[in-house]
Order: structure tokens, then sequence, then C-alpha cells
RNA sequence: CGGGGUAUAGCGCAGUCUGGUAGCGCAUCUGCUUUGGGAGCAGAGGGUCGUUGGUUCGAAUCCAGCUGCCCCGACCA
């Protein structure tokens, strides 16, 4: 390919509104250009890569025993009806009608519609397990759509679902797709790592995220020092440590007229903070004897809200008391909150009910307890775990601290189990001859992230350094000096056909230009290798040799350069 | 959904406070020169100043509505 007649608009400025660095590069790179929020449009430069990361995952599902097919974007009401989302999914749902005033919606996901074809095209355990596949553009009508194609609202999304006789072969095919996805990501060249995340609203019985590392990332990942487990922070599980110290001080009640949050009451009172607890209303479960729960936590702490809302006793989803219900239920306002005289049930972190000789709020405004301890002033807690985990807590596993990073999702693998094809009936016949419901799985790989996520982990001050596996081109070349030698553009032709003969692809930078802004415009588009020619290398039948991240360029001979890029490419 | 910002040439911006009919850099086009890290000279083209309405002799500028885009928040006791 030629620059000459390649639509690839760089930009020398940055442009404006862009936060993120893979947002910026690939505006400036001339990769993708945006149309509305959320939505992008693909150049020839972007679109190539697109495909590199498409094909990477294509070949290892086909290696993993998936099948490829392609189901419909726009998806009719009625089946998510069935399944019971059409009600339960929010605004991110599009939906519109036809004009016969039929509803449909942009399918941002496709469990229903693969279900539908699976309970009507297979009907014996002979035909199953089976797994299907496809690479399609997906809709989800983002909040706030951010970070170029990271949060789009229009994606690539590789999405497959497995269907199982049985809970065992389902696992079995977990774990295949578990396989078949740290290979393609190894093949990407991306640093990430499988982590255990909460199956949230879908359920089911086993979920991993797949996150690349990155501190542009949106989810905060714990991991241990000394082992391999990770998890999502909404998974991670808190240990509590040590023991509870024996009460100490004498109980007393502590006027605190302007101290309404924990730092204030930290900085006033020379009151360690994992000394504090708050207390956090929030709504209860339905059919419960009160409308509302109090959460208290350590002071230091954070709340979980995935981990609240899976108690039995809390509302889902998560709601907070609004001031004014906080004020008609405990008779005081946030910031005087407290568990002596709560008069609705309270569930105490782990953590915080470990606390002694602890300060919170009185439940009476401008008013707070010194002094607290569990067992002496307060029943003993009911307790769970509440909390986010922070840096420097207990390993989940037992082993070693953890460290907390953040990371993209790139990938997420899930045990469906039987949600979907119980509640649209799709059953096969086992060898007696009984209706079983197929267990199913899904596993969805967010292809338009991976090429934001792999610029956010290889770039550096000139733009983008591709990993030879994503590449838009393999190498490129640029001739200098050619107006002057024509002998240059003669060799540089030859050069880029053997090359394109072998196989690799490349692009020649053959603009009319002088080699500043070219080697500037080869450095921000990230080719992995570029070779310079010019009436002097070709005096001794030599290239200019550069990786986009040597600090040098060598020369080596003309002659040499096959070998060498083949040993490039090849190596990823 | 709440709060904030912003909208002027392809891109990045100034001009708005103090109303008088639009400018800078880059990019683009033509010609000549120029080829080892974003060239030089000479010339040229390109904007209903987001949109609707209002005030005014006169609006990019003042006022109101609408829309687009961006940011922050939606863990607070």
């Amino acid at each position: 390919m030629r620059t000459s007649e390649l639509l690839f608009p760089t930009l020398r400025e940055d442009p404006a509104d862009t936060v993120v660095i893979s947002h910026k590069l690939m505006l400036r790179a001339g990769m993708i250009r945006q149309l509305a929020s959320g939505l992008y449009t693909w150049l020839p430069l972007g679109l190539r890569v697109l495909r590199r990361v498409e094909n990477i995952v294509r070949e290892e599902m086909d290696r993993a025993g998936a099948q490829e097919i392609l189901m419909s974007g726009v998806q009719p009401a009625e089946l998510w009806q069935e399944s019971g989302r059409w009600q339960h999914f929010g605004p991110e749902l599009l939906r519109l009608s036809d004009r016969h005033q039929r509803d449909f919606c942009l399918g941002p996901t496709h469990e229903e519609v693969v279900t539908d074809l699976v309970r009507r095209e297979v009907n014996s355990y002979k035909q199953l397990p089976l797994n299907l596949y496809q690479i399609q553009t997906k809709f989800r009508d983002e909040v706030r759509p951010r970070f170029g194609v990271m949060r789009s609202r229009e994606f690539i999304m590789k999405d497959a679902y497995s269907f199982h006789t049985s809970a065992e072969s389902l696992v079995e095919g977990y774990q295949r797709m578990h396989d078949a996805y740290c290979r393609a990501f190894d093949r990407i060249g991306l640093d990430y790592r499988a982590v255990l995340a909460d199956s949230g609203a879908i359920g089911g019985t086993g979920s991993q995220e797949f996150h690349v590392l990155a501190d542009s990332g949106e989810d905060d990942i714990v991991f241990s020092t000394e082992s391999h487990y990770a998890a999502n922070i909404e998974k991670a599980q808190c240990i509590p440590e040590g023991t509870r110290a024996a009460p100490n001080e004498d109980l007393r009640r502590v006027e605190t007229p302007t101290q309404k949050t924990i730092d204030a009451l930290v900085r006033d009172f020379e009151l360690p903070v994992t000394r504090t607890v708050k207390t956090l209303i929030v709504k209860a479960a339905d059919g419960l004897e009160h409308a509302f729960i109090a959460l208290i936590i350590r002071g230091d702490h954070t709340l979980n809200e995935v981990k609240a809302e899976h108690h039995p006793w809390i509302h889902a989803p998560l709601t907070f008391a609004s001031e004014s219900e906080v004020r008609s239920v405990m008779g005081a306002g946030p910031g005087s909150l407290g568990p002596l005289g709560c008069p609705i049930p309270m569930i105490v972190d782990h953590q915080a009910a470990l606390c002694s000789d602890f300060g919170a709020g009185a439940n009476d405004d401008g008013w707070h307890w010194f002094g607290l301890n569990w067992g002496r002033d307060l029943p003993e807690p009911v307790t769970d775990d509440l909390r986010n985990a922070v840096e420097g807590d207990l390993s989940p596993d037992g082993i070693g601290r953890v460290m907390i990073r953040r990371g993209i999702e790139v990938g997420h693998i899930f045990q469906l189990g039987t949600k979907y094809s119980e509640a649209m009936g799709a059953q096969v016949l086992d060898e007696q001859g009984r209706n079983v419901v197929m267990h199913m799985g899904c596993y969805g790989i967010g292809i338009t992230r991976i090429v934001a996520a792999a610029i956010e982990q290889q770039h550096d001050q000139r733009g983008i350094c591709w990993p030879a596996s994503l590449a838009p081109f393999d190498v490129c070349i640029v001739p200098i000096g050619a107006n002057k030698s024509p002998e240059v553009t003669t060799a540089s032709d030859a050069l880029m056909a053997r090359l394109e003969a072998l196989g690799f692809s490349v692009l020649i930078d053959d603009r009319n230009l002088g080699p500043g802004p070219r080697f500037a415009d080869m450095d921000l588009i990230g080719i992995p290798v570029r070779l310079v020619m010019s009436p002097k290398t070709l005096e001794a039948d030599q290239v200019e040799w550069k990786g986009r991240t040597d600090a040098e360029a060598e020369l080596i001979p003309v002659d040499a350069v096959v070998a060498r890029l083949t040993q490039v490419v090849r190596a990823q």
C-alpha cells in the first residue's frame, strides 16, 4: 500500500476533548473519526487493526471447536419478553418499532436469539455440546459514552454461547473457552489477568473477567502479592484481620455540632479512623418487617454495593435512603447516625465488628457516642462482608496481601446455567428419552475495546507502538532523496514487491514530503519496522532498519531484510 | 438523571466583557525551490460564527429557548 493512495488523515495537533491516550492517538493516527457521541467511523488504518484482532479471536475460537454464525443485530421484542429482559433491561436497551408498530431492539447481546435458534434446531443430546459464536456489532445506549472506542455505544464484540446436557459438560466447555481466551490474549500481546468476577444479575455459578492492566482502566482489580489470586473489586472477598480488643474506655456522649463526616471527626477529636464506623441506610428487601436496613462499616472503608445487594435482607438493586427518609426512620440526619439506639436491623461489616472503643453517630443531630463497644453497649452484631478491599488487606486465599490495579475489561466468560434455556424452553432428549433443559455458557470479547487497550499499554511520546500481531502493516518503507535519484524509487518499489510477494504487508511512504513529517507519521501510526532507503544506503546495497521501539537505526544489507523481518513478524 | 463547560474555516484556537459586518497557526490549492526528523518564497480558495426567536439603526458579541459535544457526579452519612 502507498501512503499517497491511502486515506489516513493524521493530525499534528492533539484533538480537543480526549482524555485517554488511546483515544487521542487513534484520532491523530487517522484510525477513527467520531460520528456522534459514542459512535465512530473506522478509517482504513483502524479497520486493518480491528480485522487483525478479529482474525486472531476467530482462529482461537475455531481451534477451540466453536462454530461461527451471524445473527441479526435487530431483534424482536417477543424473545426479550420471553426471557424477561424486556422489562429488566433499562434504557441501555435501545428499543424501536417498525412500520407495523412491532417492537424491536438493537441487540446489546444475543442470548435470546441464539437460545431461540438452538431450541428449534437442536433436539437430541447427540448434538451437544455445541458452541456457536459470532463477531458482530452490538449497541448499548451507555449512560455516558467516553474514552473513544473504550466505552462507545456501538462496538464490535465476539460473543459465543455454549449448550450442554449437564453442568459437568458446561464446566468443561467453560474451561475450554478460558484457555482459548488466554491463547488469544497471549497472541495479541496484551498484559492481562483473568480475574474472578461477580456473575451479577445474569446469575449462574461461575464467571471470570479478562482485564488488560492500564491506569486508564475503569475497574479495580485486586491481586495477591504472593499467589495467583485475582478478582474484580466487586467480587474480592475481605478477610477480617485481628481480634476485637477488650473494652478500655467508658461510653460517653460527645457534642459534635460541626463534625458531619468521618474526616472531621478524626481531625477534631484525634480519634484513629480505624476506631470509627459509618452507618449507611439502604432500602430493605421486599416483604421484610422493616423498610430500611442499616449497614455499618469502618470509617476508612467504602461500601461494596454488589456485596450489599446480594444480602437477602437488602433490596436489589441497592437503593440508598433519601435524606428525608433517613430523618424519619433514624430521627437524625446523615452525619449523626450510629448503631446505638438504631431502630432498624443492622448488618455490620466483619472488620467493623472487630472495632472496640469506637466512635459513631448518636442518632441525634450534633451528637456522637465515643467509647462504644460491641457486646457491652451494643448487642453482638450480625456480620457480613460489606466493604471494598483495600491495598494491604489479607489475600482472600490466605496467601500474601493484596494490591489493587486498574484494569480494562476485554473479556468475560459466564456459566449461565439454565436461566435462559429454562425461561425459553430450550430442551433436548437425553439417552433415556427424557426432556432435559440445556445448560448454557456465554463468552464475550470486546474486539473494538482491545484495539484501544493495546494502545493504552503500548505507546510512547511519538505515538503508537503496535505489537507485531496487531500492526496495520508489518513494515514501512521510507524512500529518501527520490527526487534526486530515481534509483531510490526503483529500489524501494522492488523491495516492497519482494516483501509483499512473501506475504508481508508493506506500507511505502511515497508522499512528496521531507523526511521529517514522514518519519513522524510512521512513528505515530506505530508500524513495527521502518526501512529507509536513500542514495547513500543504496550505494552500499544497504537499507536502514529501525524497530519502532529501537533507540537507534542500523544499516543492514538489503538481502538481509527478509530473514530479519520474518523473525520479527513470526516472533509474536 | 443532577451539576459544570463549550459550540467561530478541515484541525487547534483568538475575537464576545466594552455591539459597527471575522482573524491567527496548521492543513488545502497553484507556481518555483526543497528531501536524513513536522521546509522556503510568492500567490489563492475556504466560515449563513450550532440553531430559533428577541433587543438594537446595526448582533459572533447582549437576552431567552432549543440542540450537539465534552467533563464531573450519581459510595454520601
